[in-house]
Formats: C-alpha cells, sequence, structure tokens
DNA sequence: TATGAATGAGGGTTCATTCAT
DNA sequence: AATGAATGAACCCTCATTCAT
C-alpha cells in the first residue's frame, strides 16, 4: 500500500545485482557495472538506493520474504500430519531453489563474504538464518510429538542437517554444471529419502543392523 | 635439503591469508591487511608471493595436496571392504573438517567468489572439485561390485550428494556458532548413517521404492 | 554541435602533460604530478583518459594532426615549384617549430623513449614518422622529375637526412638555451641552404663529385 | 694508476645498463632488471655503485672521456688545415657512432629524460654539451682564421648545426631500421657536404644564385 | 665481495559516493 | 528522477635501497 510509485528500476537494479553478486562477489561488483548492466547512468543507482550495501540488504530482505516467509506460509497452510508438512517443505524449497536459483545461490555466496564482517548486514543474515532453523526445528518437533521421529532425535541438530545438506546440494549444483531437469528429480528424491531415513523411528529397523549385517 | 630455506614468512602469509580470506572473502581482503597481520611489511609479501592470486592459488594447492592427496591416501592404504573404505573415508573427512575448519571452509568460501570469474583460479578449483568426485564415485564403483550398495545406485549422483552434504555440514557449522564436540559426533554420526542408507542394497527393505521405482 | 561538450579539463591534461613529459619524460612523470599541475584531483585523469599510456596516444595523434596533416595540407594547398614547395615546407616546419615547441619537442623525447619498448605506441610513433617520411620522399621526388634536383640523388636518403637536420636541429636548441628571434632566422636559414645544396643540379658546379661518385 | 683492482663486473654492470637505458630509458630500467641481465645479485650492485644515478653518471663519464676527450686528441694529434682536422673530426665522430652507436644514442635518449630534472645530473649533461661545442666551435674559429670558411659565418651557430645534424643523424638511424654500411657511407657523405657547403667561402660562388636562379 | 629478504614510499588504477545541472 | 564529471581513499604492485649473513 505504501510503497506503490513505479518501482521498475529499482527492481530492476535489485535483479541485476543479484546476476553480478553471484558472479562476481559483493565486493567484486561495483556500482558502475550494475548500472551500465540495467541501462541506467551511475548516480541514477543513488537515487534509488542510499548505497551499495542497501543493495545487499535490499536483496536479503527479498530472499527472507519470498523464500523464508513463503516456506513459512505453505507450511502453516497446510494441515496434515509431520510427513505430509514435512514434504511440503522440501517440495517449496527445492522448487524455489530450482526457480529462483540465483537468489538462492546468492544467498549462499554472500555468506561466506559477509560473515565474520560484523556489519549490520552480517547481523541480518544471522538472524534470517537463525529464523529459517528455528522454523525447521519446530517442523521437526512437531514430527516427534506425532510419534514420526525418532524421539531421541535432536531436532535442532537435525534442523541443520538438513539445511547443510540443501545448502550443499545448491552449491555443487552450481559449481558442477546444472544438472537436467531429470536428474534434478533423482537428486532432490534421493536426498529427501536420505534425510527422513536419518530421522525415521528405530523401531522400523536397526540402522545397525542394515549397516553392519552386510558383513556376512 | 633439496630447497628446503626458511619457509616461516612464506607459511605465516598463506595461514594467515586462509584467515582473512576466510572473514573477509578474497577480493575483501587486501594485502596491507595480511601483511599487518603477519607483521611483515606490504611489500614484503610480494617477496615470497608474485601477486595475491598466488596466495590463493597456493592455498588451493594446499587444499588438494592435504585434503584430497590425505584422503585418496588414507583409503588406498585401506585393504577392507567398500563400508570399511567408505568409513575411513568419512572418518579422515570428518575429522580433517575438525582439525583444519578454516582449510575447509576458505575452500568453499572461495569456491562461492571465484567460480564464474572464468578465471585461471577457477579452472583450478573445478579441477580440484572434479578430481574429489571423481575419487569418491571411484570408491562408491566399487561398493557397487562388492554387492554393498544398490546396483541401481547412480554412483556419480550420489559422490555429489554425499559432497554435498559435506559441504553443507561444514558451512552450517561455521554460520551457527561452532558445536561441542560431543554435539560434532552425533552430527557425524547422524551423516554418515543418512548417507549410507540412501544407498543400501534394495532387498534388504523398502528403500528401493523411494529411489529406484522413481518414474511410476 | 555533434560531440562537442565541454574539453577544457581535457585538452588542459594534455597540454600539462605535454609540458611534464618533456621535462620528465613519460615513465618519470606521475599521475599525480599531472593532475596536480592541472588543478584537479588524480581520479578525475581517468574521466577523460583510460590510462596514462592513453594521453601519450593523444599527444601523438596530436602532433600527428596538427603538425604532419597541417604539413601535408599547406604544401598540397601550394601549385608552384619543387622549390617554392620545399620553401613552404620548411617554412612550414620551422615556424611550427618555433611557435609548438613543447609538441614538437616531447615527440622528439618520447621517441627516444618509446622506440624498443614494442609497445602499441611504439607501433604508432614508428606509424608516424614513417608517414612524415614519405611525404617529404615525395616532395623530394617531385623536385626531381622537375629537374630541380639531381637525378642521381636519393629522395629516400635525403628525406632522412633533412629529418635528421631539423630534428637535431630542435634538439639543440632545448639544451642549449632557446636562440633569439634573429639568431632563430639565421638558424633557418643556413639549415635549408645546407640542405638545398646537397641535393642541387651538379652540372652547376661540382656537388656531383662529392655526392655521386661516392665509389672511386 | 689508481683504480687497478678487477674491474670486470663494474663494467658488465655499465656495459649492461647503456643497453638497458637505452631500450628502456633511464626511469625504466629498474636495477633488478640490470642484475638479472648482468647475471649478479641485486645487492651486488650497490657494491659498486652507490645508486642507480650513479651508474649513469658513469655512462656520461665514459662517453665524455671515450668519445668527446677521444675527438679532442684525434683533432689534436692532426697537424694539416681546417679542412683536414674538420673531416678527421667528422670521421671520428661518425665512426665513433657507427661503433659504439649503443653509447651514443644512450646519450641523445637520456638527454630528452634528464634535461630539466635541476639534478646534478642534468649539469654534468650540460657540462659535457657544452664543453663539445666549444671544442667544435675552436675548430671552426681555426677555419675561419684560414680563411676557408665565410668570414660572415657565425662560428657558434655552426657548431650548433653540425652537432644537430649529428644527432639527427643517429637519432634517425636509430628509429628507421639501421641502413647498412653501404648506406650509410652516402649519408656520411652527404651530410658532410652539405655541412661544410653551408660554410664555404661565398666568393666560390652565390648561395643565392645557386638558389634562386633555379627558376628560369 | 656477494647475496637476497625486507622495507616502505610511491606508481597506476578502481570505485563508492557526491553534486551541480 | 536522472546524469556523469569530480573526488580521494584504497587497492595491487614495483622498486631503490638497506642490511644481516
Amino acid at each position: 500500500m505504501t510503497k506503490k510509485r513505479d518501482d521498475t528500476v529499482r527492481d530492476s537494479i535489485i535483479e541485476t545485482s543479484i546476476k553480478q553478486f553471484l558472479a562476481k562477489g559483493f565486493v567484486g561488483t561495483s556500482v558502475i557495472e550494475i548500472s551500465r548492466a540495467v541501462g541506467i547512468a551511475k548516480g541514477t543507482v543513488y537515487c534509488h538506493f542510499e548505497s551499495k550495501e542497501q543493495i545487499l540488504d535490499s536483496i536479503l530482505d527479498k530472499y527472507a520474504k519470498e523464500f523464508l516467509d513463503g516456506a513459512i506460509d505453505e507450511v502453516s497452510k497446510c494441515e496434515g500430519d509431520f510427513l505430509t508438512r514435512f514434504k511440503v517443505f522440501f517440495k517449496y524449497t527445492t522448487e524455489f531453489g530450482r526457480d529462483h536459483r540465483e537468489l538462492m545461490l546468492v544467498w549462499h555466496t554472500l555468506l561466506g563474504e559477509i560473515i565474520g564482517n560484523s556489519s549490520e548486514t552480517e547481523r541480518k543474515m544471522k538472524e534470517i538464518q537463525g529464523r529459517y532453523t528455528r522454523f525447521l526445528e519446530g517442523l521437526l518437533e512437531g514430527g516427534k510429538k506425532e510419534g514420526m521421529i525418532g524421539k531421541n532425535i535432536d531436532t535442532l541438530i537435525h534442523a541443520r542437517i538438513i539445511i547443510a545438506t540443501l545448502t550443499g546440494m545448491l552449491l555443487v549444483w552450481y559449481i558442477e554444471s546444472p544438472p537436467t531437469d531429470d536428474e534434478n528429480k533423482v537428486y532432490v528424491r534421493a536426498f529427501r529419502e536420505a534425510i527422513l531415513k536419518g530421522m525415521e523411528m528405530p523401531e522400523r529397523h536397526s540402522v545397525k543392523k542394515a549397516i553392519i549385517k552386510q558383513k556376512p
């Protein structure tokens, strides 16, 4: 309601910056490169953002709003049990990653660059990351209550494992050339199953047996 | 006795650069910051390295030599079956990650910054990463032949999944404050079990459905 | 009205650079010295030139355009015989040398510094120098056809001698304190007569022996 | 008598520096380049010279001693009339230029770079140049007394013209590819005749006639 | 005498930011 | 809002010189 005017240029700057930051990092990207890629003058960038750092901030906000809030929204709307909700979460995450490859990746790329800065931006990144972890922890906690994942599972640790896995998945996809759509599906399913197995009720079968008995 | 002279300063520069690159990225770290942290003059850095980029190169070489070659060595020395070898690999990787936190992390930090550069350094990074992937693929291939992991498992894909998972694990550890040693063990075990389950023989239980019958 | 904008600063940089290069050579002059002499910030130089080398390039272009093209123009406009044309050329050259002392001298100063560089700038200098030589050769060739200079005169060699003489004249003027206007005229006349005598028709008197019968 | 010890290295440094200064100028040549070309360590240069500037000084001394003193010597030893002495001078100069191409050229190259410096070295260069001019002036003055060159010839001006011409000759040879030995001889003779004609007794024939009457 | 690691001033260049138009 | 010339700090790197060995 408030911000309504024509934000075409502003959005263009953000969209372009994501691409550039992804390719060359935050420090490695200059304002003039952004402005040229957008097709405006250097000074014009400063009509829309106070500083280069503010562009980064807006990207983080965009990530938090579109990805994180989106995931939370999607999951809250789902009324099923833990497994259903988890699958919704997983589907949302991987599909978002597929459709907003750059936004997801720039997040991880910048993490490495920004964390340790002790800047305001670092604080923001840590806060977003924390919100993500806690949301996932809550989801798992629910699964525990429903008896769908092992009681002795540490939900915080597993939240982290899941994030780690998803993070790593994206990075590897980025380094190696992007997989085909079919490969993509195989990956995603394999990841999901691996994650779920890691948390499943021990009664179903002993991990130990499965692993150790292989040596006849 | 060959070329051995006192490389103290050189090593210092590398060690310090790792820390600085980790904290601020490659572009974000200036040569004068490195020199000050080492306690030498700016010019002295150039007595030991031709350029800032060459420091980075040396770090990558160090990573490749210490971590990758170390892992390959360790595994080749092990004469057991796939599972034993895989555990050796896993142990080596996680322990190396624990003991050389910075070296491992700087690798991943710089990956995000460098990939896309189309620089010589990028080529080097991709080559190292490729060597790692192929090594792991070979390991899994062996497991397949021994009948210890499912015949239908795509070893390349799973090599990538494993790397992704380990990568992500490290990154998350870094973003969140470092876990205690005990947490560490739980993580590592959980990760390893998850990975192995994802690949185990389908006959034993029903992973099969999840992994193999992707296309209904 | 085409691209005309205010090139005051750009021109100032060139004018100042000529003086500085003349005094201290190209390598010996720093960009900050130029900027300070112009009265602008160091960075501003780079708003007008891509690099220090580009300033040099512009000076060469200026030299080629103002001096060389000017000479060619002046001579082509003259419809007289060889002697008339040669005198026009000589007058133009010496007057240009008198009125654009610095531009002429910086050319020669930089020649010594740049030649041997195997840089792009060297190529440019050689090309300009070559154009100058060929133009003069053409002029002499005309004189030969008109029968006003000896048939056996090698026009290329004499073109070079003339250039050498003019070049040396300028350099000596610079090293020794600049001569008065009256001395100037004596110089110029003496030079011109010496040059013309060296090429005149052998029949008239015995230069022939000196020039032609080189091999007894 | 005084300096007797083995100056091989010192001489090597000077010889090498001449080549390097010629190719890249004084400022453009670094001490390490010289040392590498000589095949010694950088520090060793400072065992033989106090500074880079001192190398230049030694080159100038060498030029003054070998070329200038040599010319003066040669001419004083000759007992003939002006024309004979002048020819001796000219022969010596051009042959020295042919045989010590680099030493001669580096002198002219460095002139442009150093003059204007207001350094001690500049003073030295001006002094050498002045000594050269005065020597030549004396030679011409003798010719005047012997009645072999025109009474109204200004010997200082003509000394300058001669130097200028020789200087220019060298530079042009340097810029254009070096002439063959035969071409060389033609040049040299043409130069000498041109110079001598410019100074000859007016009684022999009127310059004016020769030049002006060409237009019938 | 010879070495080469160490120094730090200074060079060319980039770039975020400002501001008059 | 849009522009781009201007700024000056900061960056990477070079180099003359010193000095302990």
